[in-house]
DNA sequence: GTCTATAGGCAGATAGAC
DNA sequence: GTCTATCTGCCTATAGAC
């Protein structure tokens, strides 16, 4: 019988193949990563990743499926742990720098790229993942600017995020800007004119 | 013989493999894009366009030199037609809104999602497209801000630059925002800062 | 310059044994 | 759950005719 494909209760090895996937997309896109390469690097067959994802389009699923899980556990925890704007946002874009010096990009911005041919299920789920982030964003930055004055020529916090979010994948996606070192250093300067 | 695959004195046929190439690429990406899907929409075989470009590094090599060469010329027209940075930005930002609007994304944007498995040329002619851009606004940028006060926060007109420009690609680049209004929308903002 | 024919490799996916 | 063996199809690329 297949395994639980639901978001918990994995098998260690559909972990395994999920983590290795990542970690390959996220430096090479989807459509460069190939069940072959994942048999071989995992020591497996093609076959064996067939029972625990039967097609590319399932793999792919679960992997965006898992990433959103993690990320908004990463976000709960900086809600949590940090009180001002700023703070929250120099954890935010700090998680992303992390991804970063492991040589890869963020799972969906990599993902967007390779959007026109992505299974219609992979597609939602990256979709489903700005969504996330987009609204995430809206609310902490709402939450400071209720207090005071908001960013000059922005009508709203929702723009702000939209602004924050497209530098922050934009700042990783282009070459020559897959550096950490240059990476903080565009993120962290918007982050001093939108939590000033 | 082969064709002249120089910057010019190239042949109809070549030409019309590099306009179709282009189209695809820059809605699908580098690995996504077949000689065998080329061959189809330009009635040819795969055949005839290994003639006029031996390898696909060979094709890709030539396109982005071509892209470049074009953006070269589209930014000397901004640069002579506009005299302030807000116009000139403006103009700059809304070259790429008619790439979406065509459906596609900026060619080097999208190619810096596959750079891992590009050939060396072209990641090589990808990493000069962006020097090309940086330096560009870093140009226009400067020649503004050396007749009154920078954006407060930055440091060097390199460094506006470069946050343009991370914002324009992940705005192009990263879903939902594939859109030319949101596109347009989240830039305008982003000029109105810079610019002010 | 373009064609037919073909090569060798890799893709995603399945059947059936253990 | 994992294997061997295999299928079909597409990939880049080349040989040789016209």
């Amino acid at each position: 019988m297949p395994p639980d494909t639901a978001t918990t209760d994995r098998s260690d090895t559909a972990d395994r193949i999920l983590d290795c996937a990542q970690e390959r997309i996220q430096r090479c896109g989807y459509n460069a990563v190939s069940y072959g390469d994942l048999a071989d690097a995992l020591d497996l067959t093609t076959t064996a990743i067939h029972y625990h994802f039967p097609s590319k389009a399932d793999l792919g699923e679960a992997l965006v499926t898992r990433y959103r899980e993690e990320n908004e556990a990463q976000r709960a925890a900086i809600y949590r742990d940090e009180s001002t704007l700023r703070a929250r946002l120099e954890q935010y874009v700090e998680g992303y720098a992390g991804v970063l010096e492991a040589g890869g990009v963020c799972l969906c911005g990599i993902l967007s790229s390779d959007a026109s041919t992505l299974p219609d299920g992979v597609r939602a789920e990256v979709r489903a993942f700005f969504a996330d982030q987009v609204d995430w964003l809206t609310q902490i930055i709402a939450e400071e600017y209720d207090d005071g004055a908001g960013l000059e020529g922005y009508d709203s916090p929702r723009q702000v995020a939209h602004l924050l979010l497209a530098t922050i994948e934009g700042a990783m996606l282009t070459l020559p800007a897959r550096d950490p070192a240059a990476y903080r250093t565009t993120l962290h300067r918007l982050i001093n004119i939108i939590a000033a």
